[in-house]
DNA sequence: GTTTGCCCATACGGTTGCGTATGGAGATAG
DNA sequence: CTATCTCCATACGCAACCGTATGGGCAAAC
């Protein structure tokens, strides 16, 4: 029972309950309590409320880096095959924090700047596949928008009471369609 | 000058501060010194802030209810005809009230249950559409939901800093696509 | 011109949370 | 053994809000 804390134990609690229920939960005070700890060690880790937001943001940063990009890349198949791990992959996973992070930065320029960088990576991500599969750059990324807009909107709505586990027929339609390619 | 205030007032200023700043902005006290009185208006038309946020959210429903479905209809198209007027109605649209709510809609039952309402109802026409395009029940419902959600990321994500006027090239392509039925 | 009902100001108490100040406990170095 | 460095508790002041209590102004009704 190391009494002791550091900083990560702080940035990881903000993490959590920044998942769980917003930023507006990530209280130094609340936090305090539920390390078993008073404010008294927050301030002498932290300069204020504001520096652990930007650690948490950091946090998520490095952490959203080695993505779900990184975990499609390992499986190491074609372009369609890497479209169906992506869809795969980002449909089984939780996207709680993601889905905070983004409510976050409708108020907050730190957190938009964290999450339309990554944004801009997905994309550009998503429209490389696609131009793998002989789609011209402009199909490419409006396939690619599109994509991305559904899947945001899929957690941003509610996020999937069931992480249904087996892709669905709705699922394989709608892949069908997005990797139908008229002109080859 | 009328001075004197009734309920409507104290609901359109919540509404204001609602698409502007999320639930959490719309506060008693910051509302009475936007609209010039002091907190003992408020208490008089209202029992608490929960009776003003419920009041607020219930005109949103009215408002939400004629909807874009009605503006569609106005237009009195075939499906494809509608399905095209309802992209451009909502890619026109403002959306910030309606993001907010779902936002807010993360945190409390009563807004989620009324923004649920909402997404079933634009749901079951977005469906209806398609299958005026004659695709099968399933592939309706399927690209009902694709749309659907592309439409809720599409405000989620950044609201269209420029409502681009004119519709762009992607947006062609991704309507050609979702209307494409191979089967007829 | 009172009375009554509607609308609002003022004042107060309570809660939650931020940030600071100060002191102490425990380990570690000297 | 004591001095120092880390980490934390306690206590305080301050601000933003909520909700209540109370009294007053003003207009319509009588």
């Amino acid at each position: 029972m190391s009494k002791r804390l550091g900083k990560r134990e702080w940035i990881d609690a903000g993490l959590k309950a920044l998942a769980a229920q917003g930023v507006d939960a990530v209280r130094v005070e609340v936090l305090a309590k539920a390390l078993g700890v008073t404010k008294g060690s927050f301030y002498w880790h932290f300069k204020n409320r504001n520096a652990l937001l930007e650690a948490v943001l950091d946090a998520w940063k490095a952490r959203a880096t080695n993505d779900v990009i990184a975990q499609v890349e390992e499986r190491n198949g074609d372009a369609r095959a890497r479209l169906r791990s992506l869809f795969t992959i980002v449909l089984e996973s939780d996207g709680r924090l993601d889905r905070e992070i983004r409510a976050w930065a409708a108020k907050d320029s730190a957190a938009l700047a964290a999450i339309e960088h990554i944004d801009r990576r997905r994309l550009a991500y998503l429209e490389s596949l696609f131009l793998g599969l002989d789609f011209t750059p402009i199909e490419a990324a409006a396939r690619a928008r599109l994509v991305y807009h559904a899947l945001i909107g899929q957690f941003t709505m509610g996020l999937p009471a069931k992480p249904q586990s087996r892709p669905s027929k709705q699922f394989e339609i709608i892949f069908e369609m997005l990797v139908r390619n008229n002109k080859t």
